[in-house]
This record gives structure tokens, C-alpha cells and sequence, in this order.
DNA sequence: ATAATCAAACCGACCGGTCGGTCTGATTGT
DNA sequence: ACAATCAGACCGACCGGTCGGTTTGATTAT
């Protein structure tokens, strides 16, 4: 199928691209060498992408869509508001684990947030629907009384930061320390913070 | 004098660096454009600086020693270890407002000490010196039994992530939510969690 | 069956413009 | 006078993006 060996290529592109874009950085990296390394002709590339930044855009999309379903999980994971937070920390690890290869792109994706609107608008709005439903969660754990009467909101920056942090510190030191499974457990650790003392 | 106006015009070229580079990021920014917010040629630049790299290498270690430089606090801010803590989370109230100005830098020394291996050796030495300071003051008040028996060296990695995370929500959303005051509280938060059950 | 046709995929030479960095001659303070 | 300092023209390399032309493979007409 000719259309098949189309979308083969525009795979192998987008490939290359977080590739590129991951060790040296958006600015740094040339369309030239997203090319060389997909085996693809400078042409191909714009045949499939109007603009780098437009592959770079598919990239922050489908690492968001990711995210997205991993959130999905969250609402299914328990009965009581600590159980999901409990299934929150084991998801943790997992997307940690993940991103622990895409990570650097999370800094480059955080990098162009910051100076590109469009690409800060499409980061802003997931952001605070992850804060959001945090907040919800936490909440809905405070009136069931198993959760201390924190600042739902608070405690849901705090989360979203921890992730975040943790994030960032498996991509600057990836040997350093066993942060991989320390994630789940950190944040357990918090949750120990949060839950209301008859809790285990 | 001479040196003087030399010196002077080092510091406006690396202030002119550190906003350039805070809102396009090192690569895209150009030492021209450097050199126009500076209010100086290019041969000044080239001058004072052997290369555009050197420029942000002096920002770098400008901030480490900062940084350093309030690392020093927490050791003399208190007797027991949940007053340092407590201590310490004052002192990030003022480091992250602080920090809100310069903290696209933050975001671009992160990324550049992940590819760059000279700037990466200078970023992980003082990054592991803090969680070990952490990590050692968490000790403390385990052995004082002022803090619940958790593992030091996670919990300081939990604090460290808890920061960056929160620097990193300054930079992306500096207007939304009250994050200021906010960051405080979130390290009561989670000293809550750490504390031993008779503390407040 | 096969020649003709077509649209999409792909190639790579090429363009205007920008980059980091150099160089020369003028200006400054002493 | 003279050493330190600066301005900005200038350089080669390289960038993102364009374009005319070629290849590919499915479809149609005969």
C-alpha cells in the first residue's frame, strides 16, 4: 500500500525527531539530522510536516494523550479516596519508569511552554485538569474523613510538583540513587502526610 | 578607573545574557542580541568572553553559589531537626520567590547540564550535596526521635523533587494559584507527614 | 494482459538569511 | 605616546524551508 509506506516514514521521522530533539535540544538540533537518522530526504520530511516545529507538535500531543490516559486510570483504581491515591502512586512508577526515556523531551516540551504560546496554552490546559482532578480526589477524601482537612488544591500542587521533581531528577541523574521505584514511595510517603491518623 | 568600567561592562553583558537566555533559551539566542540589550558591540562581548558558552558557564556557577550560599542557613536555623526543617521551609518560601525572576534559567541550566558533560558535573556535585545535607538533617531527627523513622536519604530526595517541582510550576504557570506562599506550606505538608505524632 | 495515466511519496540541489566568531581601525584614559 | 578597550564591518558555515523533477504503485482503458 503506498499510503502504508507513507505513514512507515512519517513513524520513522517522528522517531528520529524525539530522538534528536532529546539529546541536543529543539534549537539545537537541524532538520538535516532528523533526516540523516530517519533515512529520509530532507523533501520527505517537509512532504509530511509543514514546519519542525509542526513534528515537534505531534511529539507534545501524543506524550499529552499518554498522560491523559494514565489519568483516566485514577478514577477506577479504589473505593476510598486513599486506596485511588494508593493506585495513583503504583501508576507513578509506572509512568515514571516510562518517561524515564522520554524524559529529557518533558524538559524540552516544558522549555518551549514557556516561550511559545500556542505551545503553552496546549500545555497549561492538561496541566490544570491534572490539578484539577488531584484536587477532587483529595476532596472527596477530606469529607469522607479519610484524608486530614488540607487545602485540597494545596496538596494537589504538592502532588503534581512531587511528580514533576521526580521527573526531573531521574532525567539530570538517571544512575543516581534507586529513584525508580523511590517514586511509588515517595509519594506513599506524602500520602502517609495527608492520610488521617487511623489510617495505615 | 579603567578595570571599573571594564568590570561594569561584564555585568551588563551577563545581565543582558541571563534575560536573553531566560526568555529564548541558549541556543536561540544570538550574541548579537546579547550584545544590543547590553548596550555593547560585539567585540566588547568577545572581549570579556572567549565564547557564547563561557558567558552562561559564569551565570551557572553565579547561581550554584547562591544556591550554596543558602544551603549554609539551614545548619545554624534551629535546635532540634523539625525547627531546621521548619527553618528550611521559610528559607524556600524566600529562595523560590527569589528564584521566580531567574527561573527560566532554571529550566535552561537543566537542560543544558543533561547534554553538556562538563555542565553536568558541575550541576550533579552540589545537586548530591544537597540531598546529602538533606538526608543528614532527616537522620537527626530520626535519631532524636523528633521525626518518624523514615529512610533520610529518600525523604531529602522527596524535599529536593518537591522544590524543583515547585520552581517548575512558577515557570510555567507564574500567575496561577497562590503558589508563592503556597510552596511554604507545601513543606509543612509534608513535614506534617514526617514529624513523629507528638509534635505539632 | 498491458499500456497509459495519475496522485502521492520522495529526492536533493538550492535560496535567503542568520549564526558564532574574527579583524581592523578608532577611541579612551593615563 | 601607548596600552587598554571598544565599535561594527566582515567571514565562512550552516540553518530552516522551497522547488522542479523522479520514483512508486495503484487504477483505468483497451
Amino acid at each position: 500500500m503506498t499510503q502504508q509506506r507513507g505513514e512507515e516514514t512519517q513513524a520513522r521521522i517522528l522517531r528520529a525527531a524525539a530522538e534528536c530533539f532529546m539529546r541536543e535540544g529543539y534549537d539545537a538540533t537541524g532538520v538535516a539530522e532528523i533526516c540523516t537518522r530517519a533515512g529520509v530526504s530532507k523533501g520527505a520530511f517537509y512532504h509530511h510536516f509543514p514546519t519542525k516545529q509542526a513534528a515537534f507538535l505531534v511529539l507534545f500531543e501524543r506524550w499529552l494523550q499518554g498522560l491523559e490516559a494514565s489519568l483516566q486510570v485514577i478514577h477506577t483504581s479504589g473505593r476510598t479516596a486513599p486506596q485511588r491515591l494508593e493506585g495513583l502512586a503504583a501508576m507513578a512508577e509506572q509512568v515514571l519508569e516510562q518517561a524515564n526515556g522520554q524524559a529529557p523531551m518533558f524538559v524540552e516540551f516544558w522549555r518551549q511552554a514557556t516561550k511559545n504560546p500556542d505551545m503553552w496554552q496546549a500545555t497549561i490546559e492538561p496541566y490544570r485538569r491534572f490539578r484539577t482532578a488531584f484536587a477532587a480526589l483529595i476532596n472527596e477524601g477530606v469529607a469522607e474523613q479519610t484524608l486530614r482537612p488540607v487545602d485540597p488544591n494545596l496538596a494537589a500542587q504538592v502532588l503534581v510538583a512531587l511528580g514533576v521533581g521526580l521527573i526531573l531528577q531521574g532525567v539530570l541523574d538517571p544512575g543516581g540513587a534507586e529513584w525508580r521505584g523511590a517514586a511509588g514511595q515517595a509519594i506513599r510517603l506524602l500520602l502517609d502526610g495527608l492520610a488521617a491518623d487511623d489510617n495505615g
